[in-house]
DNA sequence: AATGAATGAGAGTTCATTCAT
DNA sequence: TATGAATGAACTCTCATTCAT
């Protein structure tokens, strides 16, 4: 076998590898996002991706990684549409209703797998736990940042952007956490957005910033 | 046997029952806060209890019963403290911040059950799951009702209370949810307590209360 | 304590048992009847005989002992009857005639408990079983010595006793063992005694006696 | 893979289950012959098979359907041979006779089995009754056509034919029910249906056929 | 004599994981 | 590389039996 045919190869299989991974990981957070951590059997997740089990432990060495692989497939989403929606808006506070909004949305449309981190938390290993910790923390820093610039710029009063930022964040993952509350009271999530908007941040602005 | 004896051991009986009630719910809420809901067999409850499995059955029809007595047995502490502490400040936003704060230490002292109520909604049936969200939103009532009368009495801006109400219980809850968050930042409660209360409660203020 | 009030609180004691076992079989038969063998439990027993569960070891050593006991029950009823019934009949025929009819009545009266005798046996010890035979031998032997009476008065052909007088015996278990069926068909009780007693009884008379 | 492998793997995979299944079903007539259906745990079919708990799972739903497979195939010898048994006599009296005679043969062969379909019976669902009892009335439809055509024949008397029809399962199957006392007494299999032929057919003979 | 709280082995069932093909 | 049949430990729940009172 010629070296070139080698190299052709390992990038096949290089690409396999991530198709099928991909493959596994769709099917795990679907069934998530429909039935709950619980009840996803690894049965269900090859069934569902149409693999076989055995394949499953090809490419995870056990149930908790393919767990792991589908809440870091969905925190991405938020890595990556956050701070675009950011880089859209122009004045500081601005950015802050743009970042907040955006991660409502992000909320609004991964409702069961954003509970699902909530409730995976304590049946995962300590090395799993920190991984999602620290993929966390990345999606909340825009949040921070924003926030923390828009009290530099002085739009915002002198709060802590550590503890608002996390607010932010908090009152979004709300949103799917309680959604059957504010589906009770009858709120729709723009409605949501707009609420929590005057209460969290317009409510914060510099006496400057609200004249 | 004599009337006497039969009303004697029918109280015995009720006292034992009470005991070993309270024995079983404190043993699972123990194992719960350690472990999470899921892993927490009815083996290990027994165990951990210093009982049969077979009294388990004698007391609880199933385990969703425990699970539902363990959550409610937490619930209580809010139900009963929360009106307590509004009872005793006078003005109207005193109330909330007294409400939000008392909230807030029954988290700090009931961390690990507070977070099993976010865990273990998947793992109840509707009935169960319907009769922890009415708890709920009992826990949650007092918190609106005095954000409602603050903005009444014209102290707060005229934010949504039911919005408002919730915010404060999640932000409250999410101590408990977060605590690895904060801790990092090495924030404890009483200073997060008066960083939201800032946030929250102080920034709502109306025009006429910021004088 | 005097010799004659020792004796008085034996008689005393010896008609408590009495009415205790009793009181004891009566549950388990109404149980069974009502729900076949499995199912009734020991707690079941006792709830339903008003007594506490722990009294029914005192009575019996252990469960195998009450669904012998209840058995007897049933099968003494057969021990009763059909003699009785044989004794009012005049001619040997109608001694056949009126020990099957008997027969099949208590059958019908007892019909749950009948087919219980059939889904027991293999649940019983070798004991257990031994003496449940030996008391359907007794309740099988007036059958088997009405046919054999009126073999030898000539009115019957030269059947073998033993054969029709077993076979008399398992049609009317079988009206509870295939209750289903003749429901299906839709047969009575009456009808079923009249229809068997044609094709089993009548047809073996002998030519004397058909005339 | 190519086509024809993938259904080669399909022929196996069809081979294997039906291997499997009678594996499984093997077992539990097995077990259940010695022991009654009840104190048949799947523990035990498992091990007596030679395979896991987990596999009785991969090949019937629950319990019952093993239960119930295992009846159906007692019955389905009584499906296959009496029709063939009833072909091979010419004349309708014959018919009865040769139907009978199979019918109690079988009956010989399977005892245990026998015993079990009456056995059972309580354990199972309201479907799984109901899907007995019709296979049972499959069994005996043989027996009340040949009984139809030999009384049409005006053969036998004017008997009801679902009745001794009836008669005739019910004394063949009593052959197992009451094996203990057919052997105290001496009798075995050929002489039994010698007689039973004479007391329920040969005696229920139109005049017409008698001579 | 009588109670019934307590026990624990054993039932049916599920599912993460392995391994021969 | 890919399969899926096979495993068995662990789960929830039941019930005959015991024993302190």
């Amino acid at each position: 076998m010629s070296a070139e045919s080698e190299d052709l190869n390992a990038i096949v299989r290089g690409a396999r590898a991530e198709f099928r991974e991909r493959q596994i990981v769709d099917a795990a957070v679907r069934l998530m996002q429909e039935k709950g951590t619980h009840s996803v059997s690894m049965q269900a997740i090859a069934r569902s991706g149409g693999v076989s089990v055995g394949l499953l432990y090809k490419y995870f060495s056990d149930k908790e990684q393919i767990v792991l692989a589908a809440i870091t497939r969905v925190l991405e989403e938020f890595r990556l549409r956050v701070p675009s929606a950011i880089a859209e808006a122009a004045e500081p506070v601005d950015k802050v209703i743009a970042a907040f909004t955006e991660f409502c949305r992000i909320v609004g449309e991964q409702r069961h797998a954003v509970v699902l981190t909530y409730q995976v938390s304590r049946a995962l290993s300590k090395d799993g736990l920190k991984s999602i910790q620290d993929q966390e923390l990345e999606t909340l820093q825009p949040l921070v940042d924003v926030v923390t610039a828009a009290v530099e710029a002085g739009d915002l009063r002198d709060v802590d952007a550590q503890v608002l930022g996390h607010d932010l964040m908090s009152i979004a993952h709300m949103w799917a956490l309680k959604y059957w509350y504010f589906q009770r009271i009858g709120l729709d999530l723009e409605t949501y957005i707009d609420r929590q908007v005057r209460t969290l941040v317009l409510s914060n602005l510099s006496e400057a910033a609200r004249r």
